[in-house]
DNA sequence: ACAACATATGAATAGTTGTTCATGTGTTTA
DNA sequence: TAAACACATGAACAACTATTCATATGTTGT
């Protein structure tokens, strides 16, 4: 074996210790694909600026109920939104400035 | 109508004024699917310290060549990567710091 | 306790997507 | 120029996903 497949396998070794392992690969895939469907995306941009209920940001969108309610499932379950009951209804809002973050850097990107 | 509905009515309006229009939503919601599968980010990170042509990529992340050609594709058309010819090889990496920042961004989300 | 309201959820379906296999295109070398 | 190499691409299939419809759960006011 000569000095430069030497070299190529090194690099090769390098780049494979440098990767992250595959759970939290597989986590951050699964996180952008959360943030990969529009209807998602507009439901976290109703509550960019204030809270909403469930029925109001399917108002907001013109989507039904159930709709609203089997995303808001998935970004839940992703920690993209909380949410408190008041009353009949529950409120939901951003849960962090990381969502806040990963759009506007994604907006950034997609507005070049 | 009386007040309280008056003013949620306003509410429903403004947060539709502030949604950015469909196509914008639409390409950022395209831009996030395109994060949004582990072997794409694999290769992703493969070039994030390094230049690497498909064979290398592939090698790496033990897919086949044609595999890898398909998401590189994908990631083209994006512009989250770039590529020049090299003899019969060609070399891929990063288009620019914006991918990076995105992966670092959704890493910090998941690392909590 | 019961009716009305707000939300969640399960099942089914239509549409989308990643991989494989076979083959095509483009470049180098003998 | 013919063979070998590196990569791209089209078709097909299996796996996944978003929406709809029907219904269940949980809360309020009477």
């Amino acid at each position: 074996m000569d000095q430069s497949v030497m070299e190529h396998e090194s690099t090769i070794k390098e780049i494979s210790e440098c990767m992250p392992n595959e759970e939290i690969l597989y986590d951050l895939a699964e996180l952008f694909r959360v943030f990969g469907d529009s209807t998602r995306i507009k439901i976290m941009y109703t509550l960019f600026e204030s809270e909403l209920c469930v029925n109001d940001i399917a108002e907001v969108l013109d989507m039904t109920q159930s709709a609203v309610s089997h995303q808001l499932r998935v970004l839940k379950a992703n920690k993209l939104v909380k949410f408190r009951r008041d009353g009949k209804s529950i409120i939901y809002s951003l849960d962090d400035d990381h969502v806040r973050s990963i759009l506007a850097l994604g907006m950034e990107h997609v507005e070049e």
